[in-house]
DNA sequence: CTGCATCCTGACCGATACTG
DNA sequence: CAGTATCGGTCAGGATGCAG
């Protein structure tokens, strides 16, 4: 692998990246999931159905810009439902959609098996930091 | 809120976003966990142990430095072991850890999920952008 | 209250080159 | 083959101001 293989090589590693994406289009969608906010909103929502400025406060640390970009995306995927009520300050409401639901067992056990290993991660990374 | 407050505000959010952190030190985890590469790196070594330049072509879109810089991470996290054998090339196995063997099957179920609705979504996507 | 547009900084990440 | 160091472009995302 010399110098004239780099354009190749990068070639390659797209068609074969468009391959595989093609072959399993699972990749988008698990970035999606594995965006920064979404684990949160989706723990949050799971707890029960959430105004735009309550989910900002539950979360803590998340901007007003983040959380409608965010919430956008999981609406357009089907998996968060948005309701409007056009009261004087209107009110807005996000839920987790069938589809949300679904998921969120498998969101929360990632969460949850954070929560109960954190301290041996922990542990891991003085080891480490250690050495 | 003027100027004067916006630095406060910033503050206040550290301030916010730390204390969340002493109560909740899954955030940091959960973040780490939901690295763009780490999901696709667990798939792959669920699959059995391998080298640095196996993972490159599993995986087929990540950048070496990338695979690195991931692996570097789940190590020190205690979830991937790194086993260096001083042949005259070098060669380095990777392989989850009884850690990381213990948070696959959930790792997996977000990526089995993403296979098997991924359709729902893009039905969801498409009827989201027609509007 | 909710959300959009704009600006701008810093982090991420890819490309490249070099060590062992 | 595996890893490090550096440079540079891109872009996520925070701050701010305004609209509905």
């Amino acid at each position: 692998m010399t110098t004239t293989s780099a354009s190749q090589r990068r070639d390659q590693a797209k068609q074969a990246y468009d391959a595989f994406i093609a072959a399993c289009p699972t990749r988008q969608l698990m970035e999606s999931l594995n965006d920064k906010w979404v684990g949160l909103i989706f723990c949050a929502l799971g707890e029960g159905d959430m105004r735009h400025s309550e989910l900002g406060r539950r979360i803590a640390g998340v901007s007003s810009k983040m959380l409608t970009q965010t919430l956008r995306t999981l609406e357009r995927d089907g998996l968060v439902t948005r309701t409007v009520t056009p009261t004087v300050p209107v009110r807005v409401d996000y839920a987790l959609s069938p589809l949300g639901r679904d998921l969120l067992p498998r969101m929360v056990a990632i969460k949850d098996w954070a929560e109960t290993h954190i301290e041996q991660v922990d542990a891991a990374r003085r080891a480490y930091d250690r050495r």
